[in-house]
RNA sequence: GGCCCUAUCGUCUAAUGGUUAGGACACCACGCUUUCAAUGUGGUAAUCGGGGUUCGAUCCCCCGUGGGGCUACCA
């Protein structure tokens, strides 16, 4: 795979860290730079940041690139996609990392430090005690060479740390927010190199990015405040600046950075739980992003059509799973029968359904395909078609009739049942015959109809009550008419 | 505490130096209807506060206030 679809320089990533799955935040980045990419023909890259040992999480990774393929977000370079850039797993990569730090020292723009956990921990009370900002006291940054070398050849754990400027400000070009202004005065001198011989972000970051050719880093605000120290790194290296765009947060309904507490924040969890990915993605890109027209549902491709940073909002936005709702609802109904049913199957299946044939289950859903919220509510609709629920014997009788009337026009149910023979009882025949009773008879619709529905939804709230004898089929309705009757008469 | 970002209905958002401040979700009402949905129509609901600039600020500036982020040998 050479570079043969590549027509501009536009070079773009999501760079995860593996401490888990990935949650809706880190899909809405992901696609971000993916738009970004598509709309301008460039790159999408997918790099894993696994700086540090203690937070790794097993089968992150595998989450990350499943999310990602569900959703739809395909990149063109990745940990199992080579494009000549890689690897593209930080840990692969630390010899770079170190080469490049000791290239920092010998500028000057960096320093060992020597401190022990237990004097940074120190420092930090002192500090917080004092009400003065917890940052390192620069302690090693002007040892003599001498020092350096003694403690280097005696093996005395250090970390590597950048050397601040002490003054002086940094202005960032945010292509969402515009120049923000940074004093270097109020940034600590980072790690960048752990005493574990593995780099920090800080160093990580800015090296991949730009021997990855990196042209615009695109990632959530959070980022904000440590780009000037990646500046800095730029700028002590000699490097061109990328183009930074910081997108405005996620947060929870109750305010914050979303987060575990808030319920299902894995973007797979979402999928479990029967939404769509067409119908997540459509959400969270409407979240801090609007096409400044009155559009409310786009396909992935309309996105690219439409993206560009500039529509890119500055506040956070909040969660609100109701929108995601109705969108979810509204591509369910938009989907063929087939298609849906085929989606569902794995739901049914799940809840052990004895009769998961097709077009069974095309007729099923077709029942609750307008009431779906979510796939999986193909299966809770649609619990008194696998078995009858029970029902308080009351609920049978509609608001303006009573007992004595019920179980006559239950009775005239049962003979019209009776009288459709097997092939012919599809909800529509069944609907012809009852309407023309109705008039025959002169009864009220609703008198009729209201029993009849809760003799065989067990419920108030059911689909159409025809649909479902069809779906039931002749000797099951009848079967349940039969149980309302005795009911009825046993009151 | 320090640094930074941010501010229009409950929520996601549009717009403008002069507008009946628009749309969507949610909510309410009505229509359709055998119920519930779906669907259609209508409705309730917002420019954080105080100063400026200006003939006029929701819009531009400043100060507050609210919200958020960062402040690790986490990313």
């Amino acid at each position: 795979m050479k570079t043969m679809n590549k027509k501009t320089n536009v070079r773009v990533r999501f760079a995860p860290s593996p401490t888990g799955f990935l949650h809706i935040g880190g899909l809405r980045t992901a696609l971000f730079n993916w738009l970004f990419a598509r709309k301008n023909d460039g790159d999408f890259i997918l790099r894993i940041e696994d700086t540090d040992q203690n937070r790794y999480v097993k089968g992150s990774v595998d989450n990350i690139v499943e999310a990602l393929k569900w959703a739809g977000l395909d990149y063109d370079e990745g940990p199992d996609k080579a494009g000549g850039f890689g690897p593209y797993v930080q840990s692969e990569r630390l010899k770079i990392y170190q080469n490049h730090a000791d290239e920092l020292i010998k500028k000057d723009k960096a320093y060992y430090c020597f401190c022990t956990a237990e004097r940074l921990a120190e420092l930090k009370e002192q500090q917080a005690a004092q009400k003065i900002a917890p940052r390192y006291d620069r302690h090693c940054r002007d040892l003599s060479e001498d020092d350096i070398a003694k403690r280097l050849a005696a093996k005395e754990p250090h970390v590597i740390r950048l050397k601040m400027p002490d003054d002086g400000i940094v202005i960032i070009n945010d292509l969402i927010r515009g120049q923000v202004e940074f004093s270097y005065r109020y940034i600590d001198d980072s790690v960048i190199i752990k005493s574990d011989g593995f780099p920090t972000y800080q160093l990580a970051n800015v090296v991949d990015d730009h021997l990855m050719k990196i042209s615009h880093v695109i990632r959530a605000e959070e980022w904000l405040p440590s780009t000037p120290k990646h500046v800095f790194l730029y700028q002590s290296f000699g490097w061109d600046l990328p183009e930074f765009a910081h997108l405005p947060l996620i947060m929870s309904p109750q305010g914050g950075k979303l987060s575990k507490r808030d319920g299902a924040v894995s973007s797979l969890e979402y999928r479990d739980l029967g939404y769509l990915a067409e119908a997540l993605i459509n959400f969270i890109a409407l979240l801090g992003w609007n096409p400044k027209t009155e559009q409310e549902v786009f396909s992935l491709n309309e996105l690219v059509n439409e993206f560009s940073l500039d529509k890119v909002n500055k506040s956070g936005a909040i969660f609100n799973v109701e929108k995601l709702n109705y969108l979810n609802g509204k591509y369910i109904r938009s989907l063929s029968l087939d298609k849906l049913s085929d989606l569902c199957l794995a739901y049914f299946q799940k809840a052990s359904w004895k009769n998961t044939d097709k077009e069974y289950l095309k007729k099923v859903v077709s029942l609750v395909q307008d009431r779906m919220v979510t796939l999986a509510d193909s299966v809770s609709l649609t619990q008194f078609i696998a078995k009858p629920i029970d029902y308080d014997t009351k609920i049978l009788i509609p608001k303006k009739s009573k007992e004595p009337e019920t179980l006559k026009n239950l009775k005239t149910c049962r003979d019209v049942a009776l009288g459709v023979g097997e092939p012919e009882f599809t909800s529509e025949s069944l609907k012809g015959k009852f309407l023309k009773i109705i008039k025959d008879k002169k009864l009220k619709t609703g008198n009729l109809l209201w029993p009849f529905r809760v003799a065989l939804s067990g419920a108030t709230a059911s689909p159409d009550v025809f649909d479902i004898a069809g779906v039931l089929g002749k000797s099951e309705s009848l079967k349940r008419i039969d149980i309302a009757i005795n009911k009825l008469e046993n009151i």
